[in-house]
DNA sequence: GGAAACTATTTTGACATCTAAATATTATAT
DNA sequence: ATATAATATTTAGATGTCAAAATAGTTTCC
């Protein structure tokens, strides 16, 4: 098998043993990681604005949104509007998500972590060098998207079935 | 800043990183990874059941259930009861699913490819057993933990002595 | 033959996640 | 001062993802 594959391979294992985690984490500690993430961050800083949080977690700004009201909602976080600039919205903890916060285990897995710990330094900090490398790589990319690309294959995704393109991919429709 | 955030920190960044790709392959190539992935799979074996694709792409029966459903709707995939085993569902490419399959790029980042193949062999090698540890330690705690939980599927589990399954726990041993 | 046990798939209900568009506010330039 | 550009957040619409429950079909065993 390719190399390329061997690694494709492992990272579809590594994203899904850390979905699988925090889907556990869900149930054994009432928070998902991305959860817990955000509220250690919070914890961390006092208070964020959502733009703070996607930067400091690495999600958009949409996503904080969305896991913020559900942490609102359980009361574990509040928002406050910002008196100077009122476009920022400040996120705080309250009691009871500092309480949670501080009694949920860790965002990685735990069996991951003992294991990793017990490594030697230089193994380490090998494993840490490797994986920051490939994010490096993967997203070097990003930067300087390429904006054109061949679309030919595009127009010709949805002929069967007809009308309906649950999908748009593309140019906007209704005029 | 410690080893282990360090880690984690990467990871979410290699995992966005593969999510925006995917999201990128979508507008370009009309097809996500994992669709790619899954039609990819399918075109090897010719025909493959549900479970067989699962097992194959890492990823629960449940999530092949809805991405072959856009699959289908868009005539990329057909799916054929058996006829000997009316439980299976074998899933088939059609001509356009085959067609747009082969002309779409590869499911991995093509920067973070090119930049992966043009590394030293033991640089290559290295990193893609980082990866694999990494994958292999994570996997590892879903084995012997989950202590709390009430899980029918432990009795599944045989007590493997060295071998480990570098997938999800549980995986049926169809053959 | 029929009930119990097992196997394969789909459905249901939640989250996380993104982009693009919609809102709301502030800053700037004419 | 007013229109326009820039900034911050939220909303809308799509996927992907999983566990658990619901369905459907097969096997086994009395």
């Amino acid at each position: 098998m390719a190399r390329h594959d061997e690694v494709l391979i492992a990272l579809r294992q590594i994203i899904r043993a850390t979905d699988l985690y925090s889907r556990k984490l869900s149930k054994v500690a009432g928070l998902t990681a991305p959860q817990l993430l955000i509220l250690q961050a919070i914890a961390s800083q006092g208070e964020m604005t959502m733009g703070d949080i996607a930067t400091e977690v690495s999600v958009s700004q949409a996503t904080v949104t969305t896991i913020l009201d559900r942490l609102e909602k359980r009361g574990l976080i509040e928002r406050k509007r910002g008196e100077r600039d009122k476009r920022r919205v400040y996120a705080y903890l309250t009691d009871a998500g500092r309480d949670i916060m501080e009694r949920a285990p860790t965002p990685l897995q735990d069996e991951f972590m003992s294991r990793f710990s017990r490594l030697e330094d230089w193994e380490q900090s090998l494993i840490l060098s490797s994986l920051q490398r490939v994010a490096a790589m993967m997203n070097a990319g990003d930067i300087d998207a390429s904006p054109v690309l061949d679309l030919g294959a595009i127009d010709r995704i949805q002929p069967a079935a007809g009308r309906r393109r649950t999908d748009s991919s593309f140019e906007t429709d209704q005029k």
